[in-house]
Formats: C-alpha cells, structure tokens, sequence
DNA sequence: TGTACATCAGTGAACGCGCGTTCACTGATGTAC
DNA sequence: TGTACATCAGTGAACGCGCGTTCACTGATGTAC
C-alpha cells in the first residue's frame, strides 16, 4: 500500500538508523550551531516561544509543531513537556493571568482615590489587551484551555478576586472575592456591570468594531479617550 | 515516489473514469436515494446546511468539506458557489445580521416607554446570541469574514445604525446612524457603553465566565435577571 | 415537434499541506560503588 | 579518581487524518433553429 512519507520528501528514502560514523556527534542535522542535545531549560523556552508565536500569528497559528519551530527544537519535544496542544495552552494562559493581575495590582496602587482605582484598572486593563491581543484572546475566548489545571484555575481565580476587590473598593464595600462566599443581587450587579463594560470595549476594539465610532469623532480620538468618557457617563439621557 | 491516494483507501486502486454501463445512471455511488444530478437550489441549501454545522461543531469544524457533508454534495460543490471558505463564511454572516437586525426591530417595536425599549432590546441581544452561540461568535470574533463583501457590509452596517438609533432615542435625542455622519464625544460614549456593556455581558456568558457570579448568587439566578440588575444600576457607589 | 448545441451545476479523483501522536532510538547527565 | 549503569531529554521517521484546491469529466437544462 506504499505509505507517504512526507517529512523527507527530497532525502533518501529510507535511510538506516545508525547515523555515519565520520559524522561528528555535535553536527546532527538540525542547525550548524553548538547547541547542546540536552537544551537545559526547555519547559520555559517553549512557554516563551509559545507567547511569540501567539501574537505573531494569532491562536489558529499555535500549534505544537509551530512552537518547536519556533524554540528551534524537534517537533516531538513539547509533546514530552506538556503532554498535548491543551496543556500547552493551559500553562501559557496561567502565564498570561499572571502578567494580567500584575497589571491589575500596579494601576490600583498607583491612585489613592476609589474613583481614581476603578478608571487606573480600566485603563491597564484595556492597556494590556492591546499589547498582548493574543494572550487576552487566549485568556477570555477559553477555546481550548482546561480550566481544571490548578496552575490556570489559580490564576485565574485570582484574577476574578481582584475584579471583585476593586468593584467592592469602588463602591467603599468589602466584596467577597474568594470562592464560595455568596453574593447580593446588589453587588453581583457591580461586578457583573464592570466587567463586562471593560471586556466588552476591549473585544469590540481588539476585532475592530469601535473603528466606525472613533473615525465619525472628533479629530481621530484615541481609544483611551473613548474609554475614558464612557466610563465618566453615566448611561442615563442628558436631562435624567 | 508513490503519491498516497487517501479518498479511496479501501475500492480499487485506480477505477476507470467510464462508469459501468450496467449501473444504471441514477445511482451514481452518493446516497442511495432519487436525488437528481442536480440539486436546484444549492446554494441556499448550503448556507442551511452551514448554519447546521455551526451550531453544532462550532467555528473550528465549520469548513468547506463539512458543509459539503451535511448538505449531501460533493466535497467540490461548495467552491463552486462561494469561492472559498471566506465567501460561504461571509455570506452565512449576512444572514446572521439580518436576523439579528429583524430581531433587535421586533424587539425594539416591543415596548413604547424609551427606557423599557433599552431594556427590551438589551434582552432580546442577549437571548439572540443564547439561541444562536455559534452565529453571533461568527458575526462578531470576525476572524475569517471578509467585511467589503457588499452584501455583509451591509446588512452589519444596517446592525450599527439601529444599534445608534436605539441609543438615541433612549436618550430622545437623534443620533446619526448612517455612515460618514460625526458623532460628538458624548455621543459617542452613549454608544461605546451600551454596546461594550451587552456585548461584553453576552461573550463572557457564552464563555462560561459569568458562572462563578451567577453560582454565588441568590438561589440559582438566571442570567436574565442578572442582566435586568446590571442594566437598572448605575455603576455608582451605592451612597453617591 | 424535433434536434443540435452551448451552458451550467455537480462529481470524484488526485495533489500537497500541516497537524497531533507514536515509537525506537540517541546522547547527556547523574548516581552508586 | 574512575567506571558501570539507570534515567532522562530530545530526535527523526513514520502514520493517519482532514483540509482547500484543482481538474477533467458528466449529466441536466435551456435555447436556437
């Protein structure tokens, strides 16, 4: 039935296993540099390379294969790292949530006054989204992540305390940010309302929807100034 | 070199192109079935069949060769009517807003008082995209859609107008929904908030990340009344 | 009413691609003695 | 200090899959005369 054999196409076809012998060990085919068998650190060199290919070609392009290229190792090596695609993606999202609260706990300190908080967040917020489109895709589209990670699970639930934090803070109340604790319809509301104000303005600019609003405003408005005057409105008509 | 011949694993290896003259020419090897060679209205059977697979496999197994599947054709038939995946996806689009738009009118036409027209409409964006995840993850994440297809354009700028016209009159003020008319900053807000707000509501709860919220809530809250809360509270501290 | 012919819609085989996964193997590192 | 050996990290070939696209062909429909 003569099976394809795609990986060596224009090579012989069937070469033996045991390499030629004249051949020097540290030259194995891969490229003519110096890099050792053993990388050393390859577990993070592939979250790292993971990241690079994620906003360089967006999630569809994240494939095992692409971040071995990419890291410049075979493409059997992330499958002993992280077992398959999802893994992969699951540990690179935990990464993200992480480097996303930072941001979160840096703009909330930067301001003292409550109001202040809440529009510094929104603002870091948006900020991060815009420099790593990618990750934030991967962190709140949840396409193919397991969530029952404990490394991603944690973060992420991290990241959903400091939202309630900062609404409760806002809104001078403490809000119960740990798991299990019960919520108000009041509070629920809050969270619920600043959320999604801030995740929805950041997916309709990251796929480009907001382009038809900022181009009919005043001399080509930024996205930040958008963002700040719809934060400052209250949604209620000019005269209520 | 021996190129491998993957739709034909198990028949004979090279069947010649001269059918049987036994076999009579109704059946031609698809379905056992009376279907004619022709179809008759292939086209629109194929954008069914496509909204079918949508909603059932999701954006990743919406291709060419499923919708070829589902619609019971060959794997070619579609090319022949959309070009590539980008016109059947964008074509299926259009009708997603045109759905859509029919549905925001109904809704809008639903009520008189202009607050309750707000809320009205805010309801009927969300049960649209609840009744149909897949379609409005296609009209909205835009990945693949290829927006100067007139018919497209269109029927989503058509969405964009009603979507400023309901802001304004729930301000009772105009706002101009057509293309190329400027809009002030104040404006402009109005818009960018009721649009993040329910959008930003509607994609977190598709994506399962409002669960959390909804389980900490008082006995088993639906997201219709966390959506009704959201939309009465003013995003203020409960004292200011 | 019949007949030749152009046009069109749909078919099925084939090509080439990238992917995830498996597997025997290789080369380096560390450990026991 | 040396040596045998287990363990581990990474390799490269191979398999099978589904995909988009192309292409010669087929069968039906419509039109001119």
């Amino acid at each position: 039935m003569a099976r394809n054999a795609r990986e060596n196409k224009a090579g012989p076809p069937a070469r033996p296993r045991t390499r030629s012998a004249a051949k020097p060990a540290a030259r194995r085919g891969r490229a003519a540099d110096n890099s050792p068998y053993h990388h050393g650190a390859l577990h993070d060199a592939l979250l790292k390379a993971a990241e690079r290919v994620l906003e360089r070609d967006g999630l569809g392009g994240l494939t095992l294969r692409a971040v071995a290229r990419e890291a410049g190792v075979s493409h059997a090596a992330p499958t002993h790292h992280f077992g398959d695609l999802t893994g992969l993606l699951s540990e690179l999202a935990a990464i993200g949530f992480r480097m996303f609260n930072a941001a979160m706990v840096a703009a909330n300190n930067s301001e003292t006054h409550p109001l202040m908080k809440g529009m510094a967040s929104a603002k870091a917020y948006v900020a991060f989204a815009q420099a790593h489109p990618g990750m934030y895709g991967l962190m709140f589209r949840n396409e193919r992540l397991d969530m029952t990670r404990p490394s991603l699970h944690e973060a992420a639930s991290a990241s959903f305390a400091g939202l309630a934090r900062g609404v409760g803070a806002s809104r001078q109340e403490k809000i119960p940010g740990e798991e299990l604790e019960a919520l108000s319809l009041d509070q629920a509301a809050a969270i619920a309302r600043a959320w999604s104000l801030v995740h929805g303005f950041t997916m309709l600019l990251l796929d480009g929807r907001l382009k038809d609003i900022l181009h009919r405003m005043p001399e080509g408005t930024a996205p930040d100034r958008l963002l700040e005057a719809m934060l400052r409105s209250t949604g209620r008509p000019p005269g209520g």
